[in-house]
Order: structure tokens, then C-alpha cells, then sequence
RNA sequence: GGCGACAUACCCAAGUUGGUAAGGGACGGCUCUGCAAAAGCUCCAUUCCCCGGUUCGAGUCCGGGUGUCGCCUCCA
């Protein structure tokens, strides 16, 4: 072995185990605050997903968007890299009250007073147009939707399982989890719960600790609710809370691989959630928990649903973007930053995606496969970027270069087809565009 | 007030374990048409909020400062 062999160890077995160990799959855990090597226990044959849906009270605004299209790009990269993928979302139609003090109003019933329809027809009709926004968004559906009005008895068995083994307690208006008894409850989010305690402005009412929350409510005595259901402590409905665990349990086991939402909900939901699931069953909840960050607005516009002003995909189709623009828009950053929403920037997607549609449209005739060695260095390339949690923005980096290199057209074209099975543009088909 | 995040060109934005600033859009220039547009080509950060420090070498590490934002109320 001589020392000129430097260039030649470049292509041999050093660099090609770290190749190897850098295409591994590699996501940000919320739990450990850190990127983590990803795959499927001994014997699991399908990547087990849940992530937090909608409460269909109202429109899904283009930041509630922002999240499941990242979620959307974790399912596509874990198909890119080979697994199966069983992917459980949920559609909150029940209980998801306006406070997470359990005193707020029942979002559905405020959606319902809003609108003037029942509180079944408000479900059913921003569920509909929740849909509507997914397919406009290429975004693919999950394995299985579940409703939370649907799975009550589910919630309720959960609920029972907690009180037989003594974590919960009653007060005059539910059934309530005793956080108290959950050593690790501060744990997952990182909370100062001695903080909260000293915190003046929690009404703990008859909560024994101000981090617990309700698993039953009891409907109120003096009207009756739009949506109730007969239980082992009364009528009433299920918390906010509960569904996700029972929903989530009952479709893919105790423990989940990886298990999504949106980052406000690592505080309470989450938290709660793994505490009651946790406490159920005595297994560990989720494997992963990856968390989409927020969207943010320039100025004045605040993203809030309460505030009654938002952006929605229907509003930016209507000043004439395509939803792939938007998409666009989302895959330029990295899921877990904040993404500036501007009108300036939304033109820059648009513009992007023009531009580059200019490219691949030509290819789009051309079929082919993926056959030279510098085409698969591509691939393996994109592969690697978008298996590094998820690194859209360099996926894109990279797209953009591989159109300028030097390859035959049914080349580039299988490579456009390949990386769009991540990216989810469409760019394997025309797009037309109404709009100017 | 408490806790936390972020700060890269006109705009968006990437930047593994420090090794000498991806990509996109806009703008400008050029080519071809030529009324214009479209299209193609090209240019575009000696520099990463500021000040110190460690180092042969820092956008990347350490200390301090400034700024913006978020959470502690509802939000994906």
C-alpha cells in the first residue's frame, strides 16, 4: 500500500461504510432534544404512525397546513427508504375545549353557535374541506382516519383502565387524571412544575394539581349538550386528550414508532397523552415524537383561528397561487424552523416553481430509468439529504443541480419522477395554471 | 416577571463532527426575436447582528451585548 493510494481510498471501502451510515435514516426526537438513527424494532413490519388532525370547527388555516405537509414528507421518506407504512390521523369532532383549564367552551359547540348548523353538520362540512385542502395539496392519504365520535367507548374503556389503577379522581364536573402520579409527567416537555404551582394565575378550581386534566366531562345540569354520550360516571363526553391515546392504541398497538403534531402541543397534549397512555398500559407510548414548527407572519396578521381572521389555502387560490405553490413554499425550509409567510415570499415559490417546471415539463415524455453511476450519485444524494431529518431545502439544492448536470434527458427525467415521490410537486404530470 | 427560540445578500433559505458561504426568487447585464413579451445565458455575500476569546483556521465552539419572536391564556 502506497501513499498515493489517497485518491483511490477516496472510492473505496472508508468513505463507502460512511455512505452507507450516513443514507441510514436520522430524525430530530423531541423526547431526547436530538437526531436519532431511525428504525423499526425486531420483528415490526410497518413504520406505526399517528399524527394529531384537525378539530373540524373551522377552516384549516395554511400554518395548520404548513404541519401536515412536513408530515406528509415524513411518510414519502419513509416509503423513499423502503418502509411500510401504517399512518393513523385523527379528525377531533368532540371535546376539544377553547382552555386547556377544562373550562373553556367546546370548540364544536362554538363552531355550531358561529355558523348556525348543528354541531354534526359543522363536522361534517370542515371535515369535507379539511380533505378538499389535503388532496389540493398532493398530500397522501393516511392508512386510516378515525373520528373521535366514533371511538367513545374506546375513550371511555381507557378511562376505565386509568381509574382501576387508581389515576384518576372525581370532581363535580369529571373524571380527572392525576398527574400527580406520574413521576416522569414533567419529563417529555421539559416543565417546571414547581413553576406552574407558584404561578398565580392558574385556578386549580378542584384539581389537585394544575397539570392535571379531565378524561370524562360531565354535561352541564342546566342545558343540554348538542353532543353527550351515557358513561360508567355519568353523561357527558370525553376530554380533548383521551381520544388521541384510545384512537391511537386501538389502531396501532401501545406503542407507536413515531408520533406527530404540531410543536404547541408538546406542552400539554402531548404530555398528557403520554401520561395516560403510559399509565394505561406501563409500555412506552411513542417512539419518536417529531414536531412541525410554526408558520409565522410577517406583521399584523396573527395565525390564530380565536382571532377570526386567517389565511386559508382557499384564500390564496383566490388571489391566484396554485396549492403547489404553497407546498413549494413549505419544502423550502426545514420543518422544524419558522417559516416566514409573506406574500413576497409566496411569489418567490411561484416563480420557483415556474421555473422549474420549465425544466422538468420537457422531461415529462422521456421515460427511463435510473442506469449511469452519476445519476444514482444524485439519488443518493437527494436520498441522503431527505433522510437527514428531513432536509427538504437541501433536496431541493439538489434537484435544481442535477437539471443542470450533464445527463441524458430519460435520465433526468426518471430522477425528476424519483425525487418527486419525496417532494410531492406533481412534477410527473402537467399542471395547469389558472391564474395569471 | 419566568422559561425558551432565532439572528446568513433585496426576499426566502441550506450549512453534519470548526477548514474557508448550497439552492431558489427578484434585480442588473448579454443573446435571440424585436412593438413588447417569452426563452436561453450570465452576474449577484472576502462575508454570516455586534464585541471579545479559544484555534494554524469559526457562520459553525466559549463569554458578553443588541435585536426579533414565541410560550407561561387558545392555536398545527
Amino acid at each position: 500500500m502506497f501513499a498515493s493510494d489517497s485518491w483511490s481510498e477516496t472510492f473505496q471501502s472508508p468513505n463507502f461504510s460512511k455512505f452507507l451510515e450516513m443514507s441510514q435514516l436520522r430524525f430530530y426526537n423531541t423526547a431526547s432534544r436530538s437526531v436519532e438513527p431511525f428504525s423499526l424494532p425486531e420483528g415490526v413490519p410497518a413504520v406505526r404512525i399517528y399524527c394529531c388532525g384537525p378539530t373540524v370547527y373551522h377552516y384549516a388555516h395554511i400554518g395548520n397546513l404548513r404541519t401536515y405537509i412536513f408530515e406528509d414528507v415524513l411518510r414519502r421518506t419513509l416509503l423513499y427508504h423502503g418502509y411500510t407504512v401504517k399512518h393513523v390521523v385523527n379528525i377531533t369532532d368532540v371535546g376539544h375545549l377553547t382552555s386547556d383549564e377544562d373550562s373553556g367552551e367546546d370548540k364544536m359547540e362554538k363552531g355550531a353557535a358561529r355558523t348556525g348548523k348543528t354541531v354534526w353538520e359543522v363536522a361534517d362540512f370542515y371535515t369535507q374541506a379539511f380533505f378538499a385542502d389535503i388532496r389540493r395539496l398532493n398530500i397522501l392519504e393516511p392508512s386510516l382516519w378515525c373520528k373521535a365520535t366514533d371511538h367513545i367507548q374506546e375513550q371511555i374503556d381507557l378511562v376505565k383502565i386509568l381509574e382501576e389503577k387508581g389515576f384518576t379522581y372525581r370532581t363535580s364536573d369529571g373524571i380527572y387524571f392525576d398527574s400527580g402520579k406520574f413521576p416522569r409527567y414533567a419529563d417529555f416537555a421539559r416543565l417546571d412544575i414547581q413553576g406552574l404551582r407558584d404561578g398565580v394565575r392558574i385556578d386549580m378550581g378542584e384539581k389537585r394539581n394544575p397539570t392535571d386534566f379531565a378524561l370524562w366531562k360531565f354535561s352541564p345540569t342546566d342545558k343540554k349538550r348538542a353532543m353527550e354520550w351515557p358513561s360508567p360516571w355519568g353523561v357527558g363526553f370525553p376530554g380533548w386528550h383521551i381520544e388521541c391515546s384510545a384512537m391511537a392504541m386501538k389502531h396501532l398497538g401501545p406503542t407507536l414508532d413515531i408520533h406527530c403534531g404540531g410543536s404547541d402541543h408538546i406542552r400539554v397534549h402531548h404530555t398528557n397523552e403520554i401520561a395516560q397512555s403510559e399509565c394505561a398500559t406501563g409500555q412506552p407510548f411513542a417512539r419518536f415524537w417529531m414536531h412541525g414548527e410554526f408558520l409565522r407572519l410577517g406583521d399584523s396578521a396573527k395565525m390564530s383561528k380565536s382571532s377570526g381572521e386567517f389565511l386559508t389555502l382557499d384564500v390564496l387560490v383566490r388571489k391566484g397561487y396554485h396549492p403547489m405553490d404553497y407546498r413549494l413554499f413549505a419544502l423550502t425550509s426545514h420543518y422544524r424552523n419558522y417559516l416566514n409567510f409573506s406574500f413576497e415570499a409566496l411569489d418567490n415559490a411561484r416563480e420557483s416553481l415556474k421555473s422549474l417546471r420549465k425544466k422538468t415539463d420537457p422531461l415529462l415524455g422521456a421515460g427511463g430509468s435510473i442506469g449511469s453511476a452519476k445519476a444514482k450519485e444524485w439519488q443518493a444524494k437527494f436520498r441522503e439529504a431527505v433522510g437527514d431529518d428531513l432536509n427538504t431545502s437541501k433536496a431541493l439544492g439538489i434537484l435544481n443541480l442535477m437539471l443542470k448536470e450533464n445527463l441524458p434527458d430519460y435520465e433526468k427525467s426518471a430522477l425528476v419522477r424519483d425525487f418527486d415521490t419525496v417532494l410531492g410537486l406533481g412534477l410527473d404530470k402537467p399542471m395547469e395554471r389558472t391564474a395569471p
